[in-house]
DNA sequence: TTCGTTGCAAACCCTTTGCACGCAC
DNA sequence: GTGCGTGCAAAGGGTTTGCAACGAA
């Protein structure tokens, strides 16, 4: 996998108010070269994979960090554990419930045409659409 | 809360191949009648109220039993718990991302006029949508 | 020096499991 | 008696946290 230019990664962390350190220059690395969805687990084993290079407590840390700051999102769909999606456009997922595979769904193949009435007093903060399937040969 | 009729709770576990004893009623009956969506903890606190009815296990177990046999759903939203949904019919969610809070959308308040084309091999399971929202005033 | 970052290990929390007891048929 | 259901306690697994050491400005 091709990693992405650092100083390219580093520029978008001091964008969104993160200092890069070598550690979350490697996480952010993995997350947006793959642009997969990984787990915590999966990007603990692939930031270590050759030679030690951010402990457990720092993978966890800097993914919380990255949510909040906005550089990545969380995707709440298998309730063992957590998956970290590196896009934050509007998009949707696909979810193989056999292979617990995630794919993406643009926005655009997917409108939203209305919306119902919100509950009083509450405001949109966003929409998740995630569109179970299963092998056809089930 | 107005209990609803044991029997016809009983009679609605047999439909669903359970066999109804004592504390799965019990657990059914809290979550038929409150008609909300609860977690694990709220459920055992419900069940055991009064004088201990069920065990921390024989919840777990219960509710793991009655998903599977299509009698409540999963929601997962919150990573950190699992809440169980007494509706089965076709529904979306509202989730509040201050308070936690879930509520319900009618599948026809909520109309999905085209799907994407589904991942070659596979075939649709369901589709789930979130509307997240927060307090206006915040 | 000073503040932010990292690492280790332990703590946490929700959930599952092993195993023995008990009840219904 | 047989099998399912239940309960207790312990294990399990992902995630968080306390605290000391470290490092850059």
């Amino acid at each position: 996998m091709g990693r992405m230019d650092l100083e390219a990664i580093a520029a978008r962390l001091r964008r969104h108010g993160v200092t890069p350190t070598s550690q979350r220059l490697k996480i952010a690395s993995i997350l947006f070269s793959c642009m997969e969805h990984l787990s915590a687990d999966q990007i603990m084993l692939a930031v270590n994979r050759r030679k030690p290079a951010a402990s457990k407590a720092t993978v966890y840390n800097t993914l919380n960090l990255f949510v909040k700051k906005g550089l990545i999102r969380e995707v709440i769909i298998d309730p063992s554990k957590v998956l970290y999606d590196p896009r934050t456009d509007r998009h949707h997922h696909f979810y193989d419930i056999a292979t617990g595979k995630l794919s993406d769904i643009d926005f655009s193949e997917l409108p939203i045409h209305s919306l119902p009435a919100l509950p009083h007093g509450t405001i949109l903060d966003g929409i998740d659409i995630v569109i179970r399937t299963r092998p056809a040969t089930a």
